[in-house]
DNA sequence: TTGACATGCAACCAAATGGTTGCATATTAA
DNA sequence: TTAATATGCAACCATTTGGTTGCATGTCAA
């Protein structure tokens, strides 16, 4: 589970509306989760499994529907591992932004 | 500032591995930035100016030279407003894939 | 003042991305 | 069994993306 993955699933507007679509509501099949969606089952299918490569979402087959539910984990790792890291550094860069404002408008 | 620029900005190994630079030396010059980096300056410059127009770089001209400076604030927003939306239904969520996976596998 | 250095701008290119259409397959229900 | 339903697969296309090269501009230092 690469976090370089997940950051690209992310990327895509429409992907994180899937993934608020299953937030709302966890479970959805393929063609519940495209009745919100202004675009071709098709395409839906493609940003789809984009997040399952990710691991951002699950899926399981129920007979001739596919389930699809939220995986919170990536996110929560994304959340510790790398935004942990600049919440560290966070008040020491507010500080550099500070000072250079002040410099370039005396 | 657009949320959306910001997760773009983020999908770029290069461009995080920018912000990596810059977290662990601040203000740096583009001529500093460019020698972690295994691409041409122009393409460096490309990646910084992605990252200005998502507000995660400030830079600061002095001189003939440069400074970039980071700006934790995006990434902290989406932390706070977007990431903890699905924190909200973290448990929801992975109670649901449980169950999912014990239906799955009896 | 002149040369070296730091950055900016623009054209160009290959590959990835996000979307479409058309058809195939598998499952349910009448 | 057959028709409708849910999904899968593949080819195709336009646009975006990430990179390059070449040259221009602006600033510092000898």
């Amino acid at each position: 589970m690469s976090m370089d993955a997940v950051f690209r699933a992310l990327a895509d507007p429409t992907r994180r509306q899937l993934l608020d679509s299953l937030c709302a509501r966890n479970g959805q099949t393929l063609n519940a989760l495209c009745e919100h969606m202004d675009m071709t089952r098709q395409a839906v299918t493609k940003h789809l499994a984009i997040l399952e490569e990710a691991n951002l979402v699950t899926t399981m087959r129920r007979g001739r529907e596919k389930e699809h539910y939220l995986n919170p984990v990536p996110i929560n790792e994304i959340a510790e591992r790398w935004i942990g890291k600049f919440e560290r550094h966070r008040l020491k860069a507010l500080s550099d932004l500070k000072q250079r404002l002040e410099r370039e408008e005396p």
